[in-house]
DNA sequence: AATGAATGAGAATTCATTCAT
DNA sequence: TATGAATGAATTCTCATTCAT
């Protein structure tokens, strides 16, 4: 359904705003315990503590929940990465090699921090985003900005960028990390989390920027 | 549920295999067009020609179609990468950095035929991977065969080599390669294909290998 | 399974109780007509004027209705057998043959008008019993109670009974007549109903009682 | 179904009376392990050793295999009762009071005989009894039989009988040994074996007999 | 707005019996 | 006769969503 008929009221009321907060906040912790689709409109309605039919009254469907809380995480990078950045990098950036590193660190620190806020709905939302079109098309605009935001980072440290495509290496830069730290979270591969993240951290500076060998 | 009734039959007779194989196709054909979670057991019945209830005498489960789907990338991608490789990569290992590119080379073009067979069924089966602990462990066993692989790879070319963490660089050029070429075969970031390939390319040797500024 | 997930609801409302009520007429009539076994819930469900899934609002599987049925027909006999208990016999006890026979009647009789409230769902309930090992321990606690009501009644009539183990008089009494009753209820022995009742009768006091030759 | 088609074979080759007698014998523990219903004839072939189609050679169908069960029973009671009854009554039968509490011993121990030889199947067979019309018509048959070999023992001891109608008490007689029975093997009510055995004799033995009070 | 009972299509699974080999 | 794969109707139960109050 791509179509929504929209009955849900924009709450606008602080009773209205707080319940459909409650309503988040099961979502939140149910989809988490026992993932987006074992968890069905009756149990969300109940740990919100409101009843069935009220669940209607804020959210067209079940998706729409799912959907805002995956905002949730694009909000927390864009917070996160996006407002606080010259907080943390500096605004006369040095313009050498450490703060490329320094660039890279936050970058991924940044995501992984949005992933750290509930790893678990982190995971349910990632398969979401496979298994649902209108889901992975709302996805797919947050990734953009992230990805358009990479870009004018990497435009601002061009003399320190040795990569021509700056386009295509934000895209990589920003898939790879997301990818690595979404691993470290959920799968728990065998191998050691600072370890990987180091090399992760290697092989990004190295690719990006003009070593002296 | 861990514990399976094992109800279904091991195929021996011919007329078993064949109809063992006409359920796969099915659901090859079927979780590619409407999902995994979209496709029930009626329909993976009647697309392989069988009665409902045959379905059963073969697998104890959808869950368990979808396994064995996954299996079959797996061994796909064993069988193109280790029976392959010499072919390609050739015996006499010439140690020098174009060799190198080579390898990197030959792993993306591994991983991205693995994906080529059936992005659909693939993208399926990733979510799948996320969202249920059975089949994740299963991924699980199968990714360290890979990343076992890539080690013993990595090895024999040691002297290219200048990261010292062999194990969590393999770890990292699998992760890394297979989500890049995941997102071009489903999501079609707005980049394009071959520039993206390329960079991530340039990314790895770069990590990996020893450059001549 | 022992272990409910009992998600049915508890009616309070008045509507709910109703509708609990519609199902269990339904499945009155029907478990009679078609049997328990032949019964299914969709059947019950229509029969009551619900949709399939309202039934699963009230009971978490047919068996929950066979055993709700089930203790209607005790407390049936309870009641018939409790509350007229001294309208029949008289208050003032006469202590005399012509009581324990009266009493040896009345029980009979009590037990008779119970299986004769809805006589094919007393065999079906008989079955259940044999079949469910849940409805057969929740079957056996009801005949505890039925069997201490006896004992206390040959208790009080203890002058007129020669018996010593009154507890095994008390089973012995209930098992006796509830199958004869039983027998003529459902299976239609060729045997008159009057004629054997009668040799009950006799047979139960002759036992019981101190029977001047 | 009552109209049977009637294709499973009437063995008479040996291997054939072998292999009915394996089916028989799976039913025999299966159904005394699960019950009649949750046994399937995929198991029950299995566990005779035979392919699931064989199973449709000797039986018509699983009812059948019940059926004849339940006749083992009934063959039970007729060869311990009947024929072996003047080898421990005596042939020359005193007429005392003696004998005719011997007579009621012997009648209540052959029904616990049969009844001990399996009691969990006996108890599943009583079920189909009372579900099946079709068992419950055989079973009627059979135990006309037993009650008229009863009729014709009260008889042949008459003059020891008080009571007038000799078919009515042979119906109770019967009912009443073999509910008690049935009740002390399968639902082990609170009271003790031995003592509500020897009650049910003795009621019946003052129900009977001309007693010397 | 809130409630929670009602809806009903839909999914998974079973199993007695048949039938081609 | 034996085999065991195949059948498919039947059954139980779920759950997102609606709707009367």
């Amino acid at each position: 359904m791509t179509i929504s008929k929209n009955k849900a009221r924009i709450p606008v009321q602080k009773r209205s705003i707080e319940t459909k907060e409650k309503i988040l906040n099961a979502a939140w912790e149910l989809f988490a315990e026992k993932g987006y689709f074992k968890t069905n409109t009756n149990e969300l309605a109940e740990r919100a503590g409101i009843a069935t039919g009220s669940f209607y009254g804020y959210f067209n469907n079940k998706k729409e929940v799912g959907i805002e809380l995956m905002m949730r995480f694009y909000k927390e990078v864009s917070k996160k990465a996006l407002s606080n950045f010259y907080i943390q990098i500096g605004d006369n950036v040095a313009e050498n090699l450490d703060t490329g590193r320094k660039l890279v660190r936050f970058i991924i620190k940044s995501l992984k921090e949005s992933h750290a806020i509930n790893p678990l709905l982190h995971k349910e939302t990632t398969a979401l985003i496979l298994l649902d079109e209108d889901v992975r098309n709302i996805s797919s605009e947050e990734d953009k900005k992230i990805i358009a935001f990479l870009i004018t980072l990497l435009q601002q440290h061009k003399q320190l960028i040795r990569v021509d495509d700056i386009e295509a290496a934000a895209v990589l830069l920003f898939r790879t990390s997301d990818e690595i730290i979404h691993r470290i979270m959920i799968h728990k591969d065998a191998i050691d989390e600072d370890r990987l993240l180091k090399e992760l951290e290697d092989m990004i500076c190295s690719y990006l920027f003009i070593t002296v060998s």
